[in-house]
DNA sequence: TATGAATGAGTGTTCATTCAT
DNA sequence: GATGAATGAACACTCATTCAT
């Protein structure tokens, strides 16, 4: 009889997704080997292969999966909030409990991505997705004021999205994420809360 | 068989940066094989390691090397420069000119940075001179008037850094060029151009 | 899920030895897993492993079983025909509707005898089987005539059996099979048809 | 510089595939490793990929290679031969001298020729040309009145070429090389030294 | 009986690095 | 200096076999 449990086999998947997306973040994409990551679950490499087909399979999966929390996270903060400032207070917190200012893992997935077109596609959709997200939030935030009328929100929805990836470049390069908090919340400023009320 | 250089140690060392850099950019550091550099420059494997201990070493050098470009673009526009939306813009094309949406290199090297404290060390000082040039601008702009009062320069100086990094993970991720400068622009004007003579 | 027979064991093993048999033939032994077998049946591959205890047992149930019908065409064409010509021709057609020129087993099994001494001993039976058959034949044949008086029917029935295999290698290394049946029908003529009235 | 030695590049292939014929003969293709071929030159696994792209070419520039000594024997015995009684003698004797009975490896090959069309091609070609070269044989024989008049050489040559086939796969099944010289040379004797008198 | 998840030894292949020439 | 043949440590992936259910 097989594994009794029902879904055991998207839950053994989604186990493996666990443990490899830390590997990977830890070594990066070339030099985590699949025993790595059967070691650290405790089974063997042969294992994984009854889930994946290969490393490369198992690496498209987490690059699919990996930006599910972020999209959470966007949509929690920046929705029907009354205050933006807040929002974004609250966003970089969030992001930060989260990825723990670990971003290897991005930028192993963009390295590949600037040389795999099948991955740059899926990292599309999903900027997209947070685009529609954020280009939703600033046309509220226009009506209510906050964003001035002559600011372009799909642009400006691009620029956020950018400059929050960008945060993550410049902590990996060494900026303490007190002053990459500082840094963000000081652009949001200048970008919207200066002077609409001119 | 052609010697690596007709004369100066150092502009050998030079000439196999440069090849280095276009095959680590290509393939990524991990794929790319001393070989692959070697048969670019037309020289065999062996010599490599009379001027590099090793792939490591080298990939070191271009890590400190390749900020190089951009530094002397940043210095060439945001300086004294009387218009800052001009500066802007010639920044943008600079920069594309110079690295041609082909960022795969920049990715490779904050990917080993987020594991690699002396590399981060180097990126870091970068960064830290790159955030004087435009701590500067900025203060420099602010008596101009350009720049609204109450911003931190410093933070901003971050920010303005941090929009540009992402702005290439956009582009890595499929946001077309066209969109980037777009945003670039529209996120400096809503920054720095609104209403600053409130 | 099927059981592999309902019912006898004996009828279970023969039914996996057919499986296992096209198997080997169209991927050859090593090539040719377990679960290949297994998903032909529609059977876990575990339970294989009920009725052999390991795929070299099975390989060599079937190196037993393979040449029981090669005999049985034997004994129904060679034997108390009148016409040796047409027995030749009627050998030549059941064999090839019977392995459809698909010989890859045989050369398998070869193989694997040229180094396993036990199936050597094996094949040896069973060619001595032929060997015998044939020597009643052709001894029956030169009472009437059909054969030469000089000729030793024991060295004749070896070159007989030889000159089938050597066919079967040649159709595998790309003589059609119209050419074979010629140089079949050819040889045979020539080493009994002729003048043997003299 | 590189190895001095002219020609050192082939050298070392061809020394490489002498070691590999013998490993594949013993072991055959599939059980044969790397790194038995590697042992057993004494040179280390990678030193192989030097020089053969793959396992599979290795076997390929064995496949072609394998009939060369054939085809040298077939030559100088069957060729302005005054006697083809001594011939086939001395063909018999030549080959068991060269092949030492040790035919693994013809039927390794025959294995995955049944399954590889590129292979196959390459086996027609090496038995097309002896069959030219027999043919040849056989009608200087008839000119001489020592094969009949009414036989097809080109059937006949086949069936030679079968016969001796076949006689190989009756060795590695156990036959004596003493009784399938007899079977030899009494088919021989049978087709072509009957009473072409008459 | 039957299942199929799990194992783990084994294999082909790659590549940074070395070193005799 | 320069070469490129050789090394050997890795590593992805496979598959016969086992065993808890």
């Amino acid at each position: 009889m097989p594994r009794v449990v029902p879904g055991y086999k998207e839950e053994a998947k989604s186990r493996i997704l666990e443990s490899a997306k830390q590997i990977f973040d830890e070594k990066g994409y070339r030099q985590a080997t699949m025993d790595d990551i059967a070691r650290k679950m405790g089974v063997s490499k042969g294992a994984l292969y009854l889930y994946f087909a290969s490393k490369e399979e198992l690496f498209d999966a987490i690059c699919k999966t990996s930006p599910l929390a972020l999209k959470e996270i966007l949509y929690s903060t920046f929705r029907e909030k009354t205050d933006p400032a807040e929002s974004a207070v609250e966003f970089f917190d969030k992001m930060m409990a989260q990825y723990g200012s670990n971003f290897g893992l991005s930028f192993e997935i963009l390295s590949e991505a600037s040389r795999n077109t099948q991955l740059k596609r899926v990292l599309k959709e999903t900027q997209d997705e947070f685009t529609r997200v954020l280009v939703g939030f600033l046309q509220e935030g226009r009506k209510r004021g906050l964003v001035g009328e002559d600011l372009d929100p799909r642009s400006l929805s691009h620029a956020l999205i950018a400059l929050w990836n960008g945060l993550e470049t410049m902590i990996v390069s060494g900026l303490s994420v007190a002053e990459a908090k500082r840094a963000w919340l000081e652009a949001l400023r200048a970008m919207f809360m200066q002077s609409k009320t001119s």
